[in-house]
DNA sequence: ATGGACCTTCCCACGATGGGAAGGTCAAGG
DNA sequence: CCTTGACCTTCCCATCGTGGGAAGGTCCAT
């Protein structure tokens, strides 16, 4: 099949399929005499694996290191189980991250009237005016 | 003061200072007869702003409207609250979404033995060889 | 005058993805 | 047979904010 269906039917788009290609995700893809690529089910397969751990948040090359997993019949479970919870690890730093930013906003926007004056403890903070510590800032 | 006492000054790099003068983020800078920026106190302070308010994940397209908004004096400060408002919502929605990816995977790890054999679920699942539903994919 | 610490501009890289141009190929229908 | 449209190819560019580094000019202290 050409690289149009194998993106329908994997979910990774005619582009990515590409991209992976060159950076060596998956191996390239045999041609046929136009220079097509020619895709079979094993590819189709390869790519769903490759969509789906891209939708878990696994970066491309802990996808690389999945992938040889995956084909390795003699692997030890131990070794998906801990690239899995490192991520997982990675995932709770970023969400730990992004909370501490909401709550100070969430912080600085709940003692702003938010009325037609100008005065404001967001534009106070940014503006290095208040020397108060903030929570979550040191 | 030069661009590296401006940085070491204001915390924000002399790489990102020329940046943020290139994008239109800060006026350009004065230049002296050897063509070397100069910056005056008020520079700092306006790096300042922009530092921290790129500290509370704000973009620079959104630290702009800040900055018109820091230097108005008749601003009224529900439009200020209103962009910290939308960017906590916007932490929000990625909070959640990171959240449900770490609990998948979470999932999948809680059952996988993490032992010397090779039965893995989470593997299994990147396969798409579970036809069970997992909670968070659909 | 020499060396080192500055400064300048310019280009490249990241990560993963999309957009689009320019040109070749194929299949269906007139 | 020819046209049309839907494919395919490669190549370049943009994102977003940041850093690295090269090549070259400037300034100051020894």
């Amino acid at each position: 099949m050409n690289i149009g269906e194998a993106a329908e039917r994997s979910g990774v788009s005619a582009k990515m399929i590409r991209y992976y290609e060159e950076i060596g995700l998956i191996a390239p893809a045999a041609r046929g005499e136009n220079g097509y690529r020619n895709y079979r089910e094993a590819d189709v397969h390869r790519l769903r694996f490759v969509r789906r751990a891209r939708e878990l948040g696994f970066s491309v090359e802990r996808i690389r290191d999945l992938l040889k997993l995956w084909s390795d019949r003699r692997r030890a479970s131990h070794d998906v189980k801990k690239i899995a919870l490192v991520h997982a690890t990675a995932l709770n730093a970023d969400i730990e991250k992004l909370t501490a930013l909401r709550d100070s906003i969430l912080h600085l926007a709940a003692r702003c009237h938010g009325d037609e004056r100008p005065e404001c403890p967001i534009i106070e903070d940014l503006s290095g005016e208040t020397a108060s510590a903030q929570p979550g800032r040191h």
